[in-house]
DNA sequence: ATAGGGTTAG
């Protein structure tokens, strides 16, 4: 609870001084609203009326009860303070009461501005329309735009300000920091209209008040192009005095930028420190991820002795959150908790917020949800936050029980539902919730889409996919480049690559990730000499290419089998482009060469790498390794990854493989054994097929599952059909499978070739097979697969944990991969 | 009676 302001009683009333009474409500006013959260609306009708209102109407009645005829500005203060502390119906008949008489600029701004802060914005557009040329003056249109802008509603504010010129009015400072704060919240807002309107305050007079120029500063930064980010630095350097809100317009600008170094460095020329720039430079390093660097600030702030508030605390929980340390952030909750109960629960409310995320993701649900269950008046933030957690834990009823409790079910519940389901595997009911939401009236945005749309591609589900497609297209979207960009990846990703292509065709403005989805989108399908091309096609358009650019096209490279590209790509990034490789990049690289056999280059390329290597690298060199048969580097890789990721079931796999193959099948009972001391638990195989519309899902470990059994029963078949063809001994080790369990070194679950085998069984003749799963095929089963295919004579089409294989006539798309 | 900066869910 607030706490009240101290006051003296009014009743018993000694006189009527109204105008005295009113400016000590006013005093009352102030220190209450210095408490309130700056953007709060009224409260709700239900609530009970604060002291201070119920004091505002007591005065009133007392007025009224007088005879007392109160003047203009007096009245004007009565209802001014109505409108401010909530009561919007009684501020209302107050000033219909005067009106028409002396219709009063002055009662109608401040209700304009009661009904815009409430949310009613039509209300108050509509007093506006209906106040009379006469009684309007300045103020009162600077109260119609600067509510707009607030609103976020860039447009209207514009038109207004339009009006305002045309009805012969001057604007004044205010105006223009309320119409440069409505152009900036426009999105997409050309770098001429910025000049433009840059021009009129020029003329007005007006570009001198600092108030105006931080607007101009914000809207060149928020136009968001280098030249823009120039201009703003021009208009910063010209002024002759600046205020706190001047620097921290400039940092976050920066920030914004994802220039962090230059915000930093307007940071560090700032002479008074108030705490609102730390804040703004904390989140700034919080935003371009560099989490460490925000909590050292943070430890600097609090040493120096920087006032910590609620914004603070928000941004480093967010950065303890982000970075994963956990601990950390459990201390900074301590601290805050020691630090006296001074939060006000309504303004410390983010505070909560993120301490919901912190320790969902810390793994401590429970706690999450007390703290939740704490929080007297919960928002939106609150409620998606929780159901993330639960969502994320997989604790999808309890995360449908949240989401069905849920007062008002923001778009991001839903789209967190969904996908939800669709994540863990519950597709058909994360489609279900799409059409309840659209038959509940919840517009999805495009964002949702996208998501939606993603989601159906992470699960390969092509024809819902499409369903969403022909939505997006009913509701006018197709325009829109993340529900684009999200269309043209899950038609790649469900194997649909001229789909995918249409897709990126068609798209009106295609931007660079566009250019990357299509490039990897042909990549992973092997064609890496058409996702060269592309590569060049947009070097030609003048598209900057990014380290994600690069690579794809080092992926490109690899999949098929185009070293000497891949190497040329890797230089040209590095000496063309400036941009330093990743470990990713070296990895792609190491893997490229090591398929080619080239496994002395990629060693020394891992030597010559100026980071330790990573188990990204050491999987990349121990695919090479087994191929081409160096064995002793491959088990030294193997040894490496078992230290990084000692519970990672791959690596153990992958060693007792090197060891089968060569025969030390002591070494593979060491390693299984291993595996079984440390409690490793291989996960079972799970395969996902999609035929005639239907996604099949199934256990491949569960010999007794009805699907499974006829899988067995068509390997039998094309075991004998196969050995006709003459592929006696491969034959035999697509059998084992089905006796894996009495082998005594079984080497895998091989779950891909039953997927395989299932979809021909269920096939009509020519049609396509998409096995999908989001592991990485070995090169056994890569061979069994491309043997399969020749003997039934139809297009498999395989999803690895990234790539395709495309398999016909006995040979895959991507002969140089294995 | 009117303006502008920093926070949270994905």
């Amino acid at each position: 609870m607030p706490p009240s302001p101290p006051y003296t009683p009014l009743l018993p009333l000694q006189s009527f001084d109204v105008a005295k009474l009113a400016n000590r409500f006013a005093a009352h006013l102030q220190l209450l609203s210095a408490v309130l959260p700056k953007t709060s609306a009224s409260p709700p009708a239900t609530t009970s009326p604060t002291p201070l209102l119920r004091r505002l109407r007591a005065l009133h009645a007392h007025v009224l009860a007088s005879g007392f005829k109160p003047r203009a500005h007096i009245l004007n203060r009565l209802i001014d303070l109505y409108a401010k502390s909530g009561d919007l119906p009684s501020a209302r008949c107050l000033f219909d009461a005067a009106s028409p008489a002396p219709a009063d600029a002055v009662a109608a701004t401040s209700l304009v501005n009661a009904y815009a802060a409430s949310g009613h914005l039509p209300l108050a557009r509509r007093l506006f329309d209906r106040t009379p040329l006469p009684a309007r003056d300045t103020v009162f249109y600077n109260a119609m735009i600067s509510s707009y802008a607030r609103a976020g509603d860039g447009l209207p504010a514009l038109v207004v300000f339009r009006e305002m010129l045309q009805d012969g009015f001057r604007p004044d400072n205010y105006t223009f920091t309320g119409v440069l704060s409505a152009a900036a919240a426009i999105i997409g807002l050309e770098p001429a209209h910025c000049g433009q309107l840059h021009c009129s305050v020029v003329k007005s007079g007006t570009e001198h008040a600092i108030s105006v120029s931080n607007a101009l500063i914000s809207l060149y930064f928020k136009c968001d192009s280098p030249e823009t980010a120039v201009l703003a630095r021009e208009v910063f350097d010209r002024m002759v005095e600046r205020d706190e809100l001047t620097w921290t317009t400039m940092v976050v600008g920066y920030v914004r930028r994802g220039d962090i170094g230059e915000a930093r460095q307007v940071f560090d020329d700032v002479e008074g420190r108030f705490n609102v720039i730390w804040n703004a430079m904390i989140s700034g390093y919080v935003h371009c991820g560099l989490f460490l660097e925000a909590l050292e600030m943070f430890r600097r702030m609090y040493s120096i002795g920087i006032p910590l508030d609620e914004f603070t605390y928000t941004s480093v929980l967010s950065a303890c959150e982000s970075a994963g340390l956990f601990n950390h952030g459990k201390a900074v909750h301590a601290h805050i908790i020691r630090s006296g109960p001074d939060f006000n629960p309504v303004s410390a409310l983010p505070v909560e917020n993120v301490l919901i995320t912190l320790y969902s993701n810390g793994g401590k649900i429970d706690v999450a949800k007390r703290i939740f269950d704490d929080i007297e008046r919960k928002d939106a933030v609150s409620w998606n936050a929780i159901l993330t957690g639960y969502v994320n834990c997989g604790h999808i009823d309890d995360a449908l029980a949240i989401f069905n409790a849920m007062p008002h079910r923001h778009e991001l519940a839903w789209l967190v539902m969904i996908s939800g389901f669709v994540h863990n595997g519950l597709a058909e009911e994360g489609l279900k919730l799409f059409s309840r939401m659209r038959a509940e009236g919840a517009k999805p945005c495009d964002y949702m889409y996208a998501s939606t749309i993603a989601a159906c591609g992470e699960l390969g589900a092509l024809k819902h996919g499409q369903q969403i497609h022909a939505h997006l297209i009913q509701f006018g979207y197709q325009s829109s480049n993340s529900a684009g960009n999200a269309l043209l990846t899950m038609y790649a990703k469900c194997g649909a690559v001229e789909e995918a292509h249409i897709v990126f065709l068609v798209m009106p403005n295609v931007d660079s990730i566009s250019w990357n989805a299509m490039i990897a989108a042909l990549g992973h399908h092997g064609h890496g000499r058409e996702a060269i091309e592309l590569f060049e096609q947009m070097i030609g358009e003048g598209i900057f290419p990014d380290r994600i650019t690069f690579l794809t096209i080092l992926s490109a490279c690899n999949h098929a089998g185009l070293v000497d590209e891949g190497f040329r790509y890797f230089e040209s990034m590095k000496n063309d482009y400036g941009i330093i490789p990743g470990e990713d990049h070296y990895a792609q690289l190491i893997d490229l060469l090591g398929r080619a056999g080239r496994i002395g280059e990629a060693w020394d390329m891992i030597k010559s790498m100026p980071s330790e290597p990573g188990p990204s690298i050491w999987e990349a060199i121990l695919s090479g390794c087994r191929i081409h048969g160096d064995m002793d580097l491959g088990i030294h890789a193997a040894e490496q990854l078992f230290k990084m990721i000692p519970r990672h079931d791959g690596t153990y796999v992958l060693l007792s493989n090197i060891y089968a193959a060569i025969g030390r099948w002591g070494d593979v009972a060491r390693v299984r054994k291993l595996m079984k001391d440390r409690g490793v638990k291989k996960e079972p195989g799970c395969s996902w097929i999609e035929v005639a519309n239907k996604v099949h899902v199934f256990l491949v470990n569960d010999a007794r599952h009805p699907e499974v059994q006829e899988v067995y029963k068509f390997l039998e078949i094309l075991g004998v059909k196969m050995r006709k063809l003459g592929y006696v001994p491969d034959t035999k080790f697509v059998l084992h499978d089905v006796e894996s369990e009495k082998k005594e070194y079984a080497l895998s679950t091989h779950s891909e070739k039953l997927a395989v085998g299932y979809g021909l069984l269920k096939l009509p003749a020519g049609a396509t097979v998409i096995v999908l799963k989001n592991l990485r095929i070995c090169g056994d089963c890569h061979t069994a697969i491309m043997l399969m295919s020749k003997a039934v004579d139809r297009e498999i089409i395989v999803r690895d944990v990234k790539r395709f294989h495309h398999f016909k006539n006995g040979e895959c798309s991507c002969r140089n991969y294995w």
